[in-house]
DNA sequence: TCGAATTGAAAGTCAAAGAAAGTCAAATCT
DNA sequence: AGATTTGACTTTCTTTGACTTTCAATTCGA
């Protein structure tokens, strides 16, 4: 991407200040000063990009001596694993669906390239159709997409 | 053609941009502005030439640091990939998807993992719907597929 | 001295303004 | 007639700032 936001700027200095350690511990007002942009400009930031979708939380403290605290987490894959797959009973927008790819990235399930396939995949170009059952298919598509996941990644663990 | 029109122009314009490298990154109010017309022109443009077929993917973002991304698809392979392109503006059943998908990976466009994930996406538990357009569905989201190869090819060279 | 009020330093919220790109159909060329 | 040009309107994402809430430390009164 050439032409970065000051958004997007932000968004890497945190990433790869998380890249040493598990967790981040900032100032939003430091920042802010930093990157010469107003405070709530970090919130922004932390709200569109650190979410629990992408496998971050964001802890804070108001008042003197407040904080920001950005955590990457990780746990359980089946358990993630299941309930992606109980989401999927039900009908799945695009938007829904391209969220639950990227959790399923940031756990390592899968990768961008695969990723970016399986996107295509539900994408409402590819579910196209006559009658309105996108959100079904979609679910349809991703509860196998999920199940396939699952082994393999029991394949991967045999080794 | 002496009597160029000025979709012509940018067209040309965007061809020689593209000989160096095999994507370029514009902006949409900047490229009107220099050729002194208006900013949906240059969609016009977009969608007319640089399309799928002949061998195009456009990629965009709106809002602030929005961008349009035009991506060259060329080499050995795109013969192959724009018939695959080609097979999928038609019904395509399990079998000669999946017969697809072995080429594509005998191509070393997808690896195996991927052939995986997507044949469970074209699978008929994935496309189970109560009118009879499998097959349709099943080319849709090959298609779709086969484009995202297209770029995902494309990014792999960039390196 | 101890708890309560005050103060100031954070962070949070939300909506308006701004910046791009997309759409679509009418008008115009060729 | 079909391709091109134009512009009004829409959608999406980002930036900004005014206003609110929370917390810790300090001060004040009994």
């Amino acid at each position: 991407m050439n032409n970065k936001t000051i958004s997007d700027i932000i968004e890497e200095f945190i990433m790869s200040s998380l890249d040493d350690d598990s967790f981040i511990e900032l100032s939003r007002n430091d920042l802010a000063k930093f990157f010469s942009c107003v405070p709530s400009q970090i919130n922004y930031v932390l709200n569109t990009r650190f979410t629990v979708n992408r496998g971050f939380v964001v802890e804070s403290q108001r008042g003197g001596g407040g904080y920001i605290k950005v955590l990457r987490v990780r746990d359980n894959n089946s358990n993630f694993l299941n309930s992606a797959l109980n989401i999927c009973s039900n009908p799945v927008t695009v938007l829904q669906g391209n969220q639950l790819l990227e959790q399923l990235k940031e756990r390592t399930l899968i990768n961008d390239r695969e990723m970016s396939l399986i996107k295509s995949a539900i994408s409402p170009k590819s579910l196209n159709n006559p009658i309105n059952i996108d959100n079904k298919l979609r679910a349809n598509i991703l509860s196998q997409v999920i199940i396939e996941t699952m082994k393999l990644k029991d394949k991967k663990e045999e080794k």
